[in-house]
DNA sequence: TTCCTAGTTTGCAACGTTGCAATACTGTCT
DNA sequence: AGACAGTATTGCAACGTTGCAAACTAGGAA
């Protein structure tokens, strides 16, 4: 018997379906006795509220959710784990939903089905264009992850990416490597991100007095392990000296560093390494991954709190909250002690 | 305007409410001009139909949930990944919930708001006793995934963990391998895949005539990395002799190579590792990964297959389905050819 | 012309819940 | 005794949709 009802637990407690519901919502003004009675009456039906009549009448249900592009990419799967965790201890029940970088699917995650079903969205876009994410103001309260946002429009969480790329080069610099590789942009896809992180490496370049080289520039499909792999195997192909990589992922790292290691060259000896995202993996690889650490916590909290400011006034002015990052430096960009020379590749 | 209805529709089309539905549903006898002057009108005010009403008048969502511990756990996110991709492409939408391995969110999730929201769960449980699944027969369509299941009561998928676990096994035994560990027993989790992991490896000991050493049979708290590099730290302290783990996850075999390497010990010359799971990260592991490879697409469409037969007939008989798996050997076990002495760590 | 059929459109009711506001009850105070 | 305050309980309507079955239209067959 699914379809137990409202109606059919008064019945059975003998009192009006109103009463029955000023139990189940804890109404102050109901005798001792009554609530007893109700709540034997409950249990004995096993009677469980309606959740679509409950939305249906009041417009509200509790849930959020979170979109993502790739639920196996580790970065949004550690973030979306954080999320949760936040979340559930406000009293949110989340929802986590996978696009798959469909533009389709992002859309229908935002105005279709699932975008009803929830009180708000915590939303890291791919595909969609941020013009599209700004039109649908009719709907649900949105808040943005990541870069590739309408600049004050909708709420916004990032990291600042130009200096967290910078400080990633630089450390580089500083450690005496002379031919650092990025690796790691996606033209075809404009993505935001990548190209703030482009600006970071070309300044930290600048600032050291030396000037960029396409050939030094790679460019990946997506943001895999494999795409890391693809793209050393590119550069000792092309006979590209380097003796460095600055990977915007660490998924690209662990990738290329793989890939030195078939090739016979050390990390951090031959090449050092850092990536981008701080995701358990880099931290138990062999060698240690060096890697910018995004603070996921602080970028979960922020994102919940401007989600249910959003939630309570729509028409609160729009908040761009930059997060923030640390440079942590392990054994994959650790300066080589012993030997330390300029070891190229051709 | 969030709240456009039907009505507001039909008014502006000067047709009925029904007639609107009509359209919206694609009923088949609409006027070729009325369905246009509706489409028109739907646009023009930028109407959606509302979810809630919908679910509230004919019972269903559409929506399938995957219920799982830990989103940021490799293994299950890929999962969650293909449930995904595979549900998709049959109409369902996905989401995705994280328990943390909390018995009251996984009751919830089942019981609760969430899981009415959905027409069906599919559940990879943690805490929550075979009892506790099964006792619940009035409510949502379900599916479980992984052992500690109530046998023939619940539809269900998994491999076969003890014939997976006596080919890891039975693999480092031909290669050589005198002293081999387990890593992953979860006694205080009473946890049924680990035991039955732990009797394929008994299995194998025995057929070669070898019986089980108790230390060598490692428990660990939870299944992530650190948890394998703090196993492996132990089994050095304790100076028991080994040559070779076989780890119950891949996280596990993961942090166990780390650790090994922080020791100085090469994988595979002095230690062969095999983990289970073959998740992304074991393939490009340095050195690579051997593990035992579940068919995660199998599982993903069986359970989906299964969990749809349930929605349509609640009264089907119960099926328990065996996934596939492999044993994928790479370089963490292969034979060492040059030196394969039995290397002993005291 | 009338009847019938197929095509088109519609009104009514109901899904299960809660907001609103009215009513009934109890006891206290004047 | 009557008025009053507060507590307890209730009926009605509405949230937005679709199932049902009736009603209306036109066109062709009898």
């Amino acid at each position: 018997m699914p379809n137990v009802r409202l109606r059919d637990v008064a019945e059975r407690a003998g009192v009006s379906v109103r009463t029955v519901s000023n139990v189940v919502n804890d109404f102050a003004h109901v005798a001792p006795a009554t609530r007893e009675r109700v709540h034997r009456a409950i249990d004995e039906l096993g009677y469980r509220p309606n959740f679509a009549a409950r939305q249906l009448r009041q417009g509200r249900t509790g849930v959020i959710s979170l979109v993502v592009a790739e639920i196996d990419s580790p970065y949004f799967a550690e973030l979306a784990s954080v999320v949760v965790r936040v979340a559930e201890s406000r009293g949110w029940d989340v929802h986590i939903d996978q696009t798959d970088g469909d533009p389709d699917r992002e859309r229908r995650m935002l105005s279709g089905p699932l975008g009803q079903q929830v009180d708000g969205v915590i939303f890291s876009p791919w595909a969609l264009a941020p013009a599209e994410l700004t039109q649908r103001a009719p709907s649900t309260p949105l808040v943005v992850l990541g870069e590739r946002q309408a600049h004050g429009q909708v709420d916004h969480v990032a990291v600042d990416n130009v200096a967290a790329a910078h400080a990633a080069t630089a450390h580089l610099i500083d450690s005496g490597r002379q031919h650092i590789v990025a690796v790691g942009l996606q033209p075809h896809l404009s993505n935001e991100t990548a190209l703030l992180r482009q600006r970071g490496y070309h300044r930290a370049l600048a600032a050291a007095g030396r000037s960029p080289d396409p050939r030094r520039e790679i460019a990946v499909e997506r943001l895999h392990r494999s795409d890391g792999a693809q793209a050393v195997a590119r550069l000792l192909q092309d006979g590209t000296t380097f003796d460095s990589l600055f990977c915007f992922t660490d998924q690209l790292a662990l990738g290329a560093i793989r890939a030195l290691a078939d090739q016979g060259l050390k990390v951090p000896d031959d090449v050092a390494v850092v990536g981008f995202d701080d995701i358990e993996d880099g931290r138990y690889a062999v060698p240690s991954l060096s890697t910018v650490a995004p603070d996921k916590r602080q970028i979960a909290e922020v994102a919940l709190q401007l989600l249910e400011h959003r939630i309570q006034d729509p028409a609160a002015p729009v908040v761009d909250f930059v997060a923030a990052h640390e440079l942590l430096i392990r054994q994959s960009s650790s300066p080589v002690t012993i030997n330390p020379r300029d070891a190229g590749v051709s």
